[in-house]
DNA sequence: AATTACATTGACCACAGTAGTCAATTTCAA
DNA sequence: TTGAAATTGACTACTGTGGTCAATGTAATT
C-alpha cells in the first residue's frame, strides 16, 4: 500500500509527510485542508490524492507512520541495561529530539491523534493507540532501579515529578523551536540549549531524589 | 458597551458566553463558528449581531471579559501575607476552579489566545497580554520567603518544579473534567480530588526543598 | 386600546473554501 | 518512437461562512 508513494525520491516524500503533519497538527481532522497540504508541499492536488486515495487514508498512513518509526527508534535506541531513570529520559528525549530534527510537527501531530474526535476516524486510531504506542513508551521504563532513589520516598510522586520537569522544559522550548523550524542551525543549537537544560534540571533533582 | 448584552438575565448571559469560550477554545479564531455559538447557545444568529456588532468584537470582548475576572479574582483573592509560596499556589488553584465552576472552557480559551495567529485580532490580543495578564499573575507571587527554602537549594530550579508539578496534575485532571462538565457533582467532585491530590504533592515537595 | 421602542427571530445572501475528479500534459525508460 | 506511468490544475458539486434585514414578539407608556 502507498507503493507509489513509498518510492518516491526522500526529499520529496518528506516534503510532502511535513506539511501534512503540520497541518494536522494544526488543525483537527475536519478541519484540516489538503489544499492547504499540497499548497505546502508544493505539489498537484491530483498526486495527492493518487498516492494516497483520500483525506481518511493519508491521515490514518501519517498515524501509522509516525507511531511505528517511534516506537521502533525506542526499540532500537533504548538502553534497557541503564538503570538510571534520568538517564534513561536523556535517552528518550534524544531519540524525540532527533526524529523532530526531521518531522518537525511529529510530536503536535501524534498529541493532536489523542483528542481527536471526528468520528471518521475515532475508532481507528483507539485501534492503534491501545496497542503500539502505550507498549513502547512503558517499554522504555523497563528495568530501572529504584533503589537508587532515597529511602521511604514515595517513588510513585518521584517519578511523576521528574515527568513533569520533563515535560515543563520541552514547553519552555516549545514555542521558540516552532518560531525557528526554517532556520536549520539556529533550530538545533535551541534543542542543543534544551538538552543541556534538562541535564542541569535533572542534576538537581537527583541531588534531591537520589541517596 | 455591549450594554444590552450586559442587561440580560445572568443564566442566559452565562449561556452565550459558555457557549463562545468554548466554540473559541476548541477552534482557533478563523475556524470558529458564530453559527455553532448561536446554536449551543440556543440563540438566533441575529440576536448575537445585535450584542456584538461582529466575530472579531465578539471575540475581544471575551478576551477581556476573562482576563479581567481572572485578574480581578486574583487580587482579590490571594493573601499577599502568606508567605509559604506552597500555599500561595492553592490559593491560585482554589481561584482558577471556583471560576471554571463558571465557566468551564475559560482558561482552554485563554491558553488558545496565546497562541492565536489570526492577523485580525491578533495585535489586540498582545495589547492586553503585555499588561494586564502578566502584571496579576506576577503578583500572586509577591513577598513569597524564599527562606523557608532549604540552604544551597536552587531557589528558581525548585520554584519551576513546584509550577510544573502543579501544571502536571492539572492537566492530569483536565481530560476527565472535560468529559464531566454537564454533571455538576461529577465535575465539582473531580475538583475536590484534584486539590486534595495537588496537596499530597505539595507535601510531598516540601519534604523535599523546604527545611 | 393605541402607540412606541426595543428584543428577537431565522430565512436569506454573496462568497469562500471544501474533498475529490479527470482530461490533458509531461516524463522517461524501453 | 512508443507506451505507460507520473503529474498537473482547472473544474465540480457542495457545505458552511459571517453578516443582514424584514418581520414578528414583547412590554411598558400614554
Amino acid at each position: 500500500m502507498y507503493q507509489a508513494f513509498m518510492n518516491l525520491a526522500e526529499d520529496k516524500r518528506q516534503a510532502i509527510i511535513n506539511a501534512a503533519l503540520k497541518e494536522f497538527s494544526i488543525n483537527h481532522y475536519a478541519t484540516a485542508s489538503t489544499n492547504r497540504i499540497v499548497s505546502n508541499a508544493r505539489i498537484s492536488k491530483g498526486i495527492l490524492y493518487h498516492y494516497f486515495g483520500s483525506k481518511k487514508n493519508l491521515y490514518l498512513f501519517l498515524y501509522d507512520y509516525t507511531t511505528t518509526i517511534f516506537s521502533e527508534a525506542l526499540n532500537r535506541q533504548i538502553d534497557l541495561a541503564e538503570p538510571d531513570i534520568f538517564k534513561r529520559y536523556q535517552q528518550i528525549m534524544k531519540i524525540k529530539v532527533d526524529l523532530m530534527k526531521q518531522y518537525h510537527a511529529l510530536f503536535d501531530f501524534l498529541k493532536k491523534t489523542f483528542a481527536e474526535t471526528s468520528s471518521e476516524v475515532r475508532d481507528e486510531l483507539n485501534h492503534y493507540n491501545a496497542t503500539i504506542q502505550k507498549n513502547a513508551y512503558a517499554k522504555a521504563f523497563e528495568g530501572i532501579d529504584i533503589s537508587l532513589f532515597r529511602e521511604n520516598l514515595d517513588i510513585k510522586k518521584a517519578i511523576d515529578t521528574i515527568q513533569w520537569v520533563t515535560d515543563g522544559i520541552s514547553h519552555r522550548y516549545e514555542e521558540r523551536l516552532k518560531a525557528h523550524v526554517d532556520n536549520q542551525e539556529l533550530f538545533n543549537e535551541l534543542i542543543e540549549q534544551c538538552m543541556e537544560e534538562a541535564s542541569e534540571y535533572f542534576l538537581f533533582l537527583k541531588t534531591l531524589l537520589y541517596q
